[in-house]
This record gives C-alpha cells, structure tokens and sequence, in this order.
DNA sequence: GATGAATGAGCATTCATTCAT
DNA sequence: CATGAATGAATGCTCATTCAT
C-alpha cells in the first residue's frame, strides 16, 4: 500500500512534512529535495513550482475533507444529524491529519493570493452550494433560525475551527476528536429555530 | 494627533500597513524604510529585527484588544452580559482594525515559534485567568453548562473569528460588527445553562 | 595547462589573488566573483561559505608543503641532510608562492578557530607523526641534542619562518630561498647533538 | 594602582580582551562599549577609530617589549649575555602577556597597512639601530659569524617567535617562560663565530 | 568630556528557477 | 522522466562613524 505511492506524491508527502516542521515559507526546494530523494529538476517536472506544491496539497485536503462530509451527510437522517456530521468531520479530519491541518491553515492565504485562487474560490463555491443544498432539502427553512446566510457556517463550524486551532498551535492539549458531541450540541443550539420549533422540524423534515 | 509619534511607532504604523498590503514574508525591511522615512539603522536600532517588529506590533494589538474588553467586562451587569460584551469587543475590533486583524491572524503562529513566544504565552495565561476570575464572580458555575474549560472560549468566541477570518480574507461582505449581536446570541445558546437553570442563574448572578 | 581547471579551482585561485591583495576579511565575494567570472551561487555551490574557500586554500596549501617535504625527506641521506631538507623546502616553497604563503600564514588562526579546525588538528597530528618517525629513524637519538619534543620542529623552522614572514611583509628584501643555506646550517647548530658526537652519528646514521 | 585607569585605558584594555577573544576583525565597537561601559561617543572621543584602537595596543606592545629589552641589554656584561637576553625577555614577555601577545601577532600587518604603517617603520628601524649599536659594542664583528644583516635576528629570535606562536595558538602546551634557556643556548649557536673563537669573542668584547 | 540616536553603505548568504545533458 | 550545476536578484542585518545635545 504505502509500497507503491507515485513520484508526484512522494514530493508532496515529503513537502507536507518539511511545511508542516518549518513552516511553508521557510522550507527550501533543497530541503523537500532532501527529503523524498528525488532532485530539484524532478520536482519542477512535477509540480513547476513552489506555489505549485503548496495549491495541490491545499486543494487535496479541501477536497479529502470536503468528499468526506458530503459522503457523512448522504447518511444523516435530519436536520439536527447533518450539523452533527458536519461538526464531527471536522474535527475527526483535522485530528486525524494534524501536519495537514497545521499545513492548511498556514496556506489558505497563499492559495487564496496565488493563481490558483479563482480556482479555489469556484471549488469553494460549489462546495458551499452543495451543503446549502443539502439543508435545504433536510427543511433548514423551518428548522433554522432565520439568519444572514454567511452567518450559518461560521457558526456550525466556527467553535470547531476555533477549537482545532489552539489544539495545532499546542494552545489545547486534548484531541479534537473528544469534543466532537459537546461541540456539535453547541453548534445545533446556536442555529437551531427556537426550542419550541426545533422538536417539530427535526422530526418532519420533509414538511 | 498623527504630528506627534514617536519615531518607534512611526515604524510600528508603517510597518503594519506593509504586512498587510504584502504579507509579513514578502515586506522587507526596505519597504517599511521607504514608508516610514526612516534609516534602516533606525529601525534596527528600534526594534532589532523584523520578528522584533512582527513581535511588537502583535503584542499591542493582543494588549488593545484585551484592555478594551476587561474595561467593557467591568460594565457588564451579569454572565450573559459579559459574554455578549465578549463577541462584541472581538467583531468590533476586528472591523475598527481591519489591517491590524489581518496581520494579527497571519503572525501569531510567527510570534509563537518565536523568542517572544514565551512571554506571549505568559501574557494569554495571565488574560485568561482574568477572564476566568470574572465568569466565576459572575455565577458561571450555575450560569454556564458544564463544559471542558478549553472549550468555553472557543465556543463563545469562535463564530465571531471565522467570520472575521472570512471578511478578513474577503471571502464574507459585510462588517463583522453588523453581525455582533446575532453572533453574541449565538455564543450565549452555545455556553448557557439548560433554559430552566438559566433565569435563576441569571437573576442571582447580580449577588 | 591553465585552459583545463575546474570552476572549483578557478574560484580558489580568483579568492587566493583576492586575499593575497586585499586581506582575507576585506576580500567580499563579490571580489571573486568579478575575478573568476563565477556567478555568487556557483560560488555557494562549490564552497559553501567564504569560510569554505578559506578552508580550502589553506588545507591545499599545508598539503601541498607536506607533500613536497615528505618527496625530498625519501632523498634524503641523513639526519643533517634531512633537517637541511626541511629548511630548504620551507624557503623555497614560500619563495615559489608568495601569495599563497601571505594567505597561510593571514589564514591559520581563522581555520584553526572554524568548523574545519579538528580536521586542520589531524592533518598536523599525522604529518608531525611522519617527520618524527623520520627523525627517529634516522638516528635522532644520538644525532640531536636531548631536547623537549615541542621544540625541535620550532628550532629548525623558526628563523626560516621568521625571516619569510618579514619578506612576505616586506621588511626584508631578499629572497627566503636566497638564504636557503645559512638557514639550514643554523638550523643544523640548533638542534644537532655537541661536536664529538655529531661525526659519530652523522656516520652511523646511514645504516 | 589598578583604581586609577584613565578612561583612556579602560578603553583599550576592553578593547585588548574583545580582540583575544573574539579576534580583531570580529570585535565591534558596541563590544568594547560594553565591556568598558565607556559610551560610543566616548570610544571615539578618545581614540578617533577602530584602527585607533588597534595602533594604539599595537604601538604600546612594541614598546612594552623594546622598552624591557633595552634596560635587560644594559646589565648584560657580553655579546653571548645579550643574546640570551633578547631571547629571554621575548619569551617571558609572550608568557606574561598572552592576550598582548595574541593580539600583537595578529594586529602587525594590519598596522602596518594603515595610517601608522610608516610610524611603525620608522619606530622599527629606530628599535633595530639600537640593538645593532649594542651588539657592534660588544664585539659582534668577531664574536658572531659574519651573515646577512637582515638574517641575524630571525637566527636569535625565530625559534621562540615560532614557539610562542605555537602556545599562543594553543598548538603547544608548556609556557615559552619554561623554555627561555633552551631557547638562548640555540639561539647562541646559530649565530655564534666558530667554536674555536668562541670562547675568545665571548671572553675579551673589548678587542 | 560624555552620550547614544541616527545613518547607510556594504556584506554574506539564500533560494526559486532554468536548462543542457 | 531525471539530474544537478549554474544563475543572480533579493534580503536581513552589521557596524564604523557622525553629531546634536
């Protein structure tokens, strides 16, 4: 299994590891080169360019963490669970992945300025429609509060995200992956409709 | 007002608006002396390099930002208060500063890895037992729901800094202070006590 | 002959011209770099650091002086013949390389307090090993004065390194290879066992 | 005694323990400062430049050490005494003053480079005279074997030159103090007249 | 005599990238 | 596809020196 990994991805593997340790700025061609033993020329045959390696591994953790989720959510029964999966992917993926969390948040900023940056933005877009799609579908009209649409995932994921952070930067010590009930409550008592709805639409979703 | 600074903060003042236009990796010292007028001998002789200035330049925006909300905490009446005080003191200070916020996001994982990363630490621990010490002297044992205390924070201001963080980087619109008191509704559903318990709480906090 | 060296070597002998003229601490890369034609990063590339060139200048020179030496001191009948050995070669290999010994002697300091200081440590530590085993093979028991071992190489050596660093520093005119012979003879009163002995050993030196 | 340096002083002996330590080159002015506490503007006022500092040390060593060997050179009663006086007081000079020493070796050529080369000269060529005068005074014509001018001192003083550069760069172990006799009787040899009108020269100076 | 903020030319070194083999 | 020598612009930083107070 991990025998067999392509060239192409032993350098991103090797990359991840050197971003991850010094940082992405920091981290020479030369040292990823040292890394993975491939040489310098190999590299650019690859991936053209620093930029280059940083954009394939960010898209590459937005669309692992992204297939997860929409594959979590295909199983969530309602309204309440969808949020739950939400929350939980998260953080199960950022404590499963920690050099490549640590990488993405460092990295967003680049990718977001660089020329990949269009590309992330219609990735982005269609994610996000996506999920909207799917809380429509499971009755959010009813079952949320009504709130400023870029408001929603701020506050699903926001704690989550906030939480991940302090955890990466050695701010929290314990795993992300144990607040993962405590967290999803929260963030289903921060966009639920009120308590007296909240029983109704989670259970007729289709209404 | 702008006439009298010292030459200290005029580099400080230039300075961040560099990291901001360019990011902190890609301002060199050169361009802050081009902004600001000053020596390169100058600046060094002030601030000694340029994680110096990184350095500086995160401490006052932590330091500002945390005065502003202890003298707002002293204000607030009872625990939901100053939790709203919370979010609001963050969203309004990130859209009063929008440079400073954005250079703030990018140079704590810098400063952190740096030789201030000590004293930084030192000066969060010290913030967060003041900010602990009032939640306690407002009734946060009945007030708030049992929660790991790391979690408490990144409940109650998490939302409020992705957002931030998606206006900062332009991917949300409007002002995060225009979303204050939704967010800080937000954070109270996300850290409250269970409806019951929380009229009570609420009502006995004030002695 | 000079249209076949290596860009390593042509960078060695740009730098040697560079000290030689200019000091070693005033000598900047660039300087070489101008001379040899090189770009700064082949410069890198081959050496390392200014410290590299110096490094290895002065190890080539120190190899280069032994090398020669030890091919004369083979020749060399007896134990007169072979301390006469040592003061002729000293003179006339820094008669030959002026420059080159101007940087030796500007150098060794430098190397001795680097990162290549333990090897320079070393490659001394075997080459005295040679030359005493010569001594002693050669009858230095009875053909020299009972004398403290740190002593002897300083009393062969000594005048002739004094009068060349004067040369070299041009406070005196002649050529050190000049004055080759007087050097050795007083070299020879130095360290040679009193006169009553000296026909003996001299004589039984050969076999 | 030590109580009362003048600020002048002070300078120079901080300057005297940066340059052993750290090496001429090596040692700023904020270094000196340091050690002295004397301020920037003080340094300068006071000797003008670095070169200053250097010629300054550089010049008093000199004198230091001609100074000694004149008033030792007086009391020796013949040629054969002053020999083994300037070799004498050249090695316990060294011994005494081993961060003079380091830095009188290593300072030479660069005083001689600069603004006081030609005082250095001229001091030197005064210095040489004098010792020429003491040594034709007491019979050199015929006590010692006649060579070039410019060979007799490297023949008197390089071997212990050599050794106490040895020691001073940690090459050799035991004091060149403990060597002086050795060091003079060797000396003696290599430029004394042949043995037969040794005894002689040594015996009657005056013919 | 003393002070230390200010200056700015100059330096060693790094590093993404190219390209001939 | 792979290699690694070559490139050279760009950077953070040092440090001797000046000068107004």
């Amino acid at each position: 299994m991990t025998e067999k990994m392509s060239r192409r991805d032993e350098i991103l593997q090797a990359a991840l590891q050197c971003f991850s340790e010094a940082g992405i700025e920091a981290t020479s061609i030369e040292m990823i080169r040292a890394r993975c033993g491939a040489s310098i020329g190999s590299i650019y045959h690859h991936h053209g360019s620093k930029e280059g390696i940083v954009a394939a591994l960010f898209m590459q953790a937005m669309d692992d963490q992204a297939a997860r989720l929409l594959q979590r959510l295909r199983k969530a029964a309602d309204l309440r669970a969808g949020v739950r999966e939400m929350v939980l992917n998260y953080v199960e993926w950022v404590a499963q992945h920690k050099e490549w969390a640590r990488f993405a948040y460092a990295a967003r900023a680049m990718v977001a300025a660089g020329p990949q940056g269009a590309a992330l933005q219609e990735r982005n877009r269609r994610f996000y429609a996506e999920v909207q799609a799917w809380l429509q579908a499971h009755g959010a009209a009813q079952g949320l509060r009504p709130l400023p649409a870029e408001l929603v995932l701020p506050l699903i994921i926001g704690p989550a995200e906030s939480y991940c952070r302090a955890w990466i930067g050695e701010r929290a010590k314990a795993s992300p992956a144990r607040y993962g009930e405590p967290l999803a409550d929260a963030a289903w008592r921060a966009v639920a409709a009120d308590a007296a709805d909240q029983s109704k639409s989670a259970s007729s979703t289709t209404r």
